[in-house]
Formats: structure tokens, sequence, C-alpha cells
DNA sequence: CGAATAGTGTCTATCAGACAATATAAT
DNA sequence: ATTATATTGTCTGATAGACACTATTCG
């Protein structure tokens, strides 16, 4: 941090100094602060057919609450940031407490500043996003005094309208998530608002339903996902969801799995050439011809 | 907001609402927030040659800070986010209170959270940025009690080191700000790393110096311009800058000075083409060839 | 005419979508 | 042989970079 360093005095007649000495932070209220995580990982679905390869799932962590508000209900963990830990210290913290990892991929998404966030007092929170390779990775959720779950995470845009304004024009989508644990079923439902007026765009996000999420949890999920989505095209984040070694068409089925929608195998390949390198490696036993293994090959070892 | 609704009874035997009447936020200690806002325009160059078209400029909207600490730097302007105002309204406050513009374009970029950014007191703060089209609207910097003025604004990366790690590799890119209104002339040098550990990035800003900018604002700043000149490539801000009718070459310069880099007109006119629309006028009294003035053409009008 | 900008045409390299075709294991 | 996946080849259309060329105004 720059040192400020001045001897100037203020209109007080006080230097920096004693300016500090008698500054009261106290005077004004505060809102309290929380660092929220999106735990994302992939999990192969239990397989009928041997000879086909096991789906790909899209999972999410989340707890649950045993204190109100919302008690019973699930939440992502999250927790008060504390006065001598940084925002980010304290989401790492948070995600140490959660699944027993230190070094994982995790990056700021946004922060949550509406009112009446939270019941208790003012809150507002930041969410960030954490990406774990859980095939390799023992992820400890469930394992802990927490009740900490892996929920099958589907999030589908289940409607879109556009409306024509005097001045511009208004988009509002329906998003639709659903979250699965066993018997668990969560659900909710955001609409995300666009509105153009001339240049000016703004996005307004709101949860219309939540079953079972706790807070206003839903629209951050919703956010995370579309995060998800949007940077796994121009990022290489996707191989912190992957083992060291893959297979093609593993990467690719991730791939799918988060956008939502099949991928073309040779385009595919093509466009992910440059970030892999293969090994010596084959997949075997698998009921068809087997797959060269690869593995990523970052940016930095281009040329 | 979702309501908890609950009528359970926690490990206490407290309903929800036998909760929530006990609960003291005061317990804990809060930090403070604050909403910061970087405010660019663009603006035309002093011209000596009348033929010559102006050269654009990129300004940033500073305050001189009349109290310690920082008495006497430059800040972005900001300001505490109240207790009943969301962060987005207090974001907005600031704006219009400092520029006196209301409907302006205006998006959230990151939240700064490290321990020690304010001598006063613990502060976390959420970083803004508004785009505003100064040729047409009247913006009152410098009217105001407060010493509020536009900075020409120049960024440019300097130094870039690639460091070989055992298990990765580290970039270092050192970027020098300088900002000038008239004899005023303010700098930052502002160091992000990137750091790459198998498959985790991490990103780190520091600022090295800080020649009159106040607090960490040079790491906002340098952490704004990179977020402007990413999103122009791929959105339609750059029309938030623009007046409602403007000629393609004032609009490829605006692009030219936000990118720091020279593009090729007829690429450039392929590329924004879908985006705008001919109208009837031209430029006069140019010295050359009159230019044909276009308006922005939102992609909802699209078909 | 010259200076300065406005605007068009075209060649090329690159890249994504689409789909055909071939390869190879396990049973 | 059949099934299911792995992998390669190729055609096509869209697009960006590069650059040559033409157009139009003022003085």
């Amino acid at each position: 941090m720059p040192k400020s360093q001045s001897n100037s005095l203020n209109h007080q007649g006080l230097t920096e100094q004693q300016f500090l000495d008698q500054y009261d932070a106290g005077v004004y209220e505060r809102p309290s602060v929380t660092a929220d995580m999106l735990i994302f990982t992939i999990m192969d679905q239990e397989q009928d057919n041997y000879r086909k390869l096991p789906e790909k799932s899209l999972q999410l962590l989340l707890i649950q609450r045993g204190e109100h508000p919302f008690m019973g209900q699930w939440a992502l963990p999250g927790g008060f940031v504390g006065m001598k830990e940084s925002l980010d210290e304290a989401a790492a913290r948070e995600l140490r407490s959660e699944t027993g990892l230190n070094e994982i991929y995790m990056e700021q998404l946004y922060t949550w500043g509406e009112v009446e966030r939270d019941p208790r007092t003012r809150v507002i929170s930041t969410s960030y996003m954490a990406l774990v390779d859980s095939s390799t990775q023992q992820v400890r959720a469930g394992e802990d005094a927490q009740d900490a779950r892996w929920f099958e995470l589907n999030y589908r845009v289940m409607q879109e309208t556009k409306t024509h304004l005097p001045e511009g024009c208004r988009l509002e989508k329906e998003v639709h998530i659903r979250l699965r644990h066993q018997d668990i079923e969560l659900s909710g439902v955001v609409k995300v608002t666009r509105t153009y007026c001339g240049t000016i765009t703004g996005v307004h996000w709101e949860v219309l339903q939540s079953e079972g999420i706790a807070f206003d949890h839903a629209k951050m999920i919703a956010y995370g996902v579309e995060r998800l989505r949007s940077k796994i095209e121009y990022t290489d984040i996707v191989f912190n969801l992957m083992p060291p070694l893959f297979t093609l068409s593993a990467l690719q089925q991730v791939y799918e799995t988060i956008l939502d929608r099949e991928l073309l195998a040779p385009a595919f390949r093509r466009k992910i050439a440059p970030r892999v390198m293969a090994t010596n490696e084959y997949t075997r036993d698998a009921g068809h011809r087997p797959s060269q293994l690869y593995r990523f090959r970052p940016e930095w070892e281009d040329a």
C-alpha cells in the first residue's frame, strides 16, 4: 500500500497522525461482509450398459443450515469476513474448512449488496467460484461434522421474453435450477432481466422461487453457472475439473455437461488441440476402441 | 427475497422469530464498505492543423481529497455504503453527486478486500465503472464545491517478465498509469502477477508506486482499464461514450485510444457494420471529404 | 492541384460447422 | 460380426488482416 505520508494540517489543524488517532470508526453503522463459495466439480453418473461411457454431471457443494434463519435449508459454504483477514483469505478459509482442500482454483465472481438479503442484519456477500477435480483429490464433503453434500446441478433456461419499450427493449430470462443429492431435491427459479434503454444496459437478478435453497443463494448459483459457462469457452479453467490424465472424449463430455449442449467431436478436438498433449497411455477394458490419454498443456509451455 | 418461514426450533429451542429477536448483530466487529467509481469519458484534444481530425483521449474523473488520509491527493469518487441503500444504489448516488448525471451506464467490476487498504479502519471497496458521453451530456465536474476534475488517462504496459517455476510459471506485468489535468500530473505503477501452478492460476494486483493517487486506487484504475479494453471488444459499451450521431472514423478513433493500438479501417468498418445504421447526414467544413453520420443500432433491433 | 480523410474491393489465411469415412477394442 | 467409441480427412462458409484503389471536399 502507498503511504499517505502527509504532514499537512487539515481544516481542524490536525496532522495525519493526529487525525488517525482521533478517528472513531464506530460512529457509522456498518454492514457485515461474507464470502460465499460456489464449489463445482464433475462426477460420473452410475452406468447401466458396461460398453457405454459414464455420463458426467456438474456437482455443487452445499451445506445444511443448522441454525436460523433458513434452518434445515441448504446454503453455499460461506462465512463472515474477519477484521484481520482479506476477502480472498476468508474465501480460501471457507473452502479449506468445507473441503479440506488447499491449493484449489478460486476466482471472485460478484458482490451482492441488496439491503434485505439476510433477515438477521445487513449483509453484503462476495461470491467466489472454486473448481475441484474430485476424482483425484479427496474431498471430504459429508465426512465433516457439518452436513456438506455434493448436489447434482441442473441449470436450464425455461423461458425468454422480449418486450419492446418506448425507448428500448427488455429481455427477461427465466432460469430453473435443480439440485439433487440422493432423495434430497432442491429447486429455484431465477429471473434475469436485461433492460436496454438507448445505449444503457442494466442487468437485474431476482429469485422468483426457492425450494430448500437458503437466502438468495439461488441467484448466486445462477450467476456462477453463467460465468462458468462463459469462462470455459475462452480460458483453461476446465482443466481444474479434470484429473492429470484424461481422454479427449471425457474432456468433451465435461464441456457438454457444463454448456448443456452437444459438440461435434472433430471441431472440438481441433480447438482443444493446442491446450493438450498426448501421452503414450491408453484406456483399457472399455468394450470398444481404447482412447489415448492426454494431459493439460499450459499456455506458457507453448514456445 | 425468499422467506425462510420456518417454525422449527433450533438447538436452543427458539423459533426463527425468537432467534431473530434476540440476534445481536453488534457482537462481531465489521468492516466498512465503500463503492468507488471509475467514470470514463472520451474527449477531443486541441488541434493545431485545421484539416486534421482532432485526436481523442480517454479521461477519468478524480476528486481531490480535502481531508486526511491522503489529503491533497486525488481519489476515485466513492463513499461508504449506507445501511439502507444497496451497493448499486450507493454507486449510483456517488455517480450522481459527482457528475450530476443520472441515467448512465454502470457496471460492477471487482471487490477489493485486503486488510490494510485504508489507514483509518478496515475498508472493503467495490469498484464500479461508468461510461459517459461528455460531448452531449453536461457533466459538471469542477463546477461543484468539490474538486472534481477530468484527467487524461494514459495506460501502458512497460515490462513483461516470464519466470519458470518448478511446477509452473509466473508472469509479471508492470503497468504505468499517467493522469494529467492541465499542469497536475499524477502517476502510478501497478504490478500484475499471474501465477500458474499446474492448472491453478492466480492473479495478484499490487501498487508499486503511486504519485498523487490516493489509497490503492492506482490498481483499481489499472483493473478498470483492463476491463474496459476487454469488454469493448465483445460488447456494445463503446456507444455509451459516443454522441447519438457519429462518424465511423470517430468511432474507430475511440477504439484506438482505448485499446492503445491502430486498427485497419476496412476491417473495422466490416466488424462494426451490424451495430450501426447510416443516416442521411454528413459532416461539413472539414477540409477534406465529408463523412457520413451513423447511429447505434442495438442488437435487439436486429430482425 | 495537393492534403487529408472517406469509403470500397479483393486476396489470403485461419477457423468452425458439418459430415463422411476409417480404426479398434470387447464380446 | 456387432456394438460403441476413437480418430482423421475434407468441404464449405464466415471472418479478420493486409493492402490497393477510388472518392470527395477545402483551400
